[in-house]
DNA sequence: AAAATAAGAGAACATCAAGAGAACAAATCG
DNA sequence: CGATTTGTTCTCTTGATGTTCTCTTATTTT
């Protein structure tokens, strides 16, 4: 996503200022050296700057903690790693990342993991394949998810939820689907893209 | 299309000065920078331009933001249109382009084509896939290919070739696959990368 | 000479970037 | 716990900027 000038400015501004802040500094203090007189308006450049990836979103977090790192290219998505029979999915500090176009992925958070295993070959999804996922706690039911099944386990499914009962469903004629009580399958992303490379 | 002296001269312009630009221009900018006093005027030549494909288009946005780009931007491939049942691809001047990670691609020419037909969903190549081809006339064995059948029709399958026979393999159980003498049958590219959206 | 085309001027209009400021919610601090 | 700080969301306003239009002029084509 291309930046507007003000926000290409106010960008040049945190790298140039990167060191001098000993805490990151706080929306006021920021508009106060940009000489701007609404947080509001701030906010608006900064989520615009998250958004293409050259600010690191603090989510949740309040006080103290604030944008400080670049980095990463625009329209590049953290990668997390492999998932399959997996265990947890964790989200390394320095992660890696990994080049998405626009196309491929929403406008909310998103990463990409890469696909082990056939459990979902009949959807077009095959062994060594990249998945963009948007991250998010729900799903429309027909939309492959990740899920945590109790804690312990991911994997890529498509999912039914029902009351009393989750089913989710490979794309495998020679698996079955699995059925769990609500309270052990977390959602942790929908499949909103995909890539693969013949190489 | 061709291109009128005065546009052929903006565009020289802006081939000239593309560096020099800190944020892409404003048309009042370029107006002073080109002696023209209406901006209307300079809109009237930089749509030519956008239309013959030498300019980036702003969808809808504004202030600041400005044309810029005229060799496409880095990772972008020309965008050809769908195969399936379809006629031989032709390369308009102004074609789309799309985004494509440098990882989907190689250091040859390379273009994206919107695949159609389910001929080959068995290799998990989907309807609506698009599809990053490398550009070239030959293969190896084993390869997916667009061949160019008899001057006629392209299409997207496994190649296999033996002295004397080609043979197109869809990877579909209900088709069947296709044998022609070698004169038949042109290859275009080589697919080396693959892309889907799901929304 | 008449018609078509290229080029420009300038006005009117539509839309977007940017900021202000209020209200709210959530984290932190005392 | 309550108060305060801080991030978030919202609406509103303003000016800048892209777009569309008509009109004029010069040049080329028929």
């Amino acid at each position: 996503m291309r930046l507007t000038t003000r926000q290409q400015e106010i960008l040049d501004f945190l790298r140039q200022n990167e060191a001098g802040f000993d805490h990151p500094p706080t929306l006021d203090q920021l508009c106060a050296l940009l000489g701007l007189r609404s947080r509001g308006s701030l906010h608006k450049h900064l989520q615009a700057l998250i958004k293409a990836g050259f600010v690191e979103p603090l989510e949740g977090r309040h006080r103290g903690i604030r944008l400080a790192a670049e980095g990463f290219a625009a329209d590049s998505l953290p990668f997390l790693g492999r998932i399959a029979a997996g265990r947890p999915l964790e989200a390394p500090p320095q992660s890696e990342t990994i080049q998405v176009p626009p196309r491929l992925r929403t406008d909310k958070p998103c990463y990409v993991l890469q696909v082990r295993g056939d459990s979902m070959c009949e959807a077009g999804i095959l062994d060594g394949d990249y998945v963009v996922i948007e991250h998010r706690q729900t799903a429309h039911n027909g939309e492959i998810v990740v899920a945590l099944i109790r804690g312990e386990e991911t994997t890529l499914k498509r999912i039914a939820q029902e009351p009393g009962l989750v089913t989710l469903v490979p794309a495998n004629r020679a698996l079955e689907p699995l059925r769990f009580e609500p309270g052990e399958v977390e959602i942790q992303g929908v499949l909103v893209g995909q890539m693969r490379a013949y190489r």
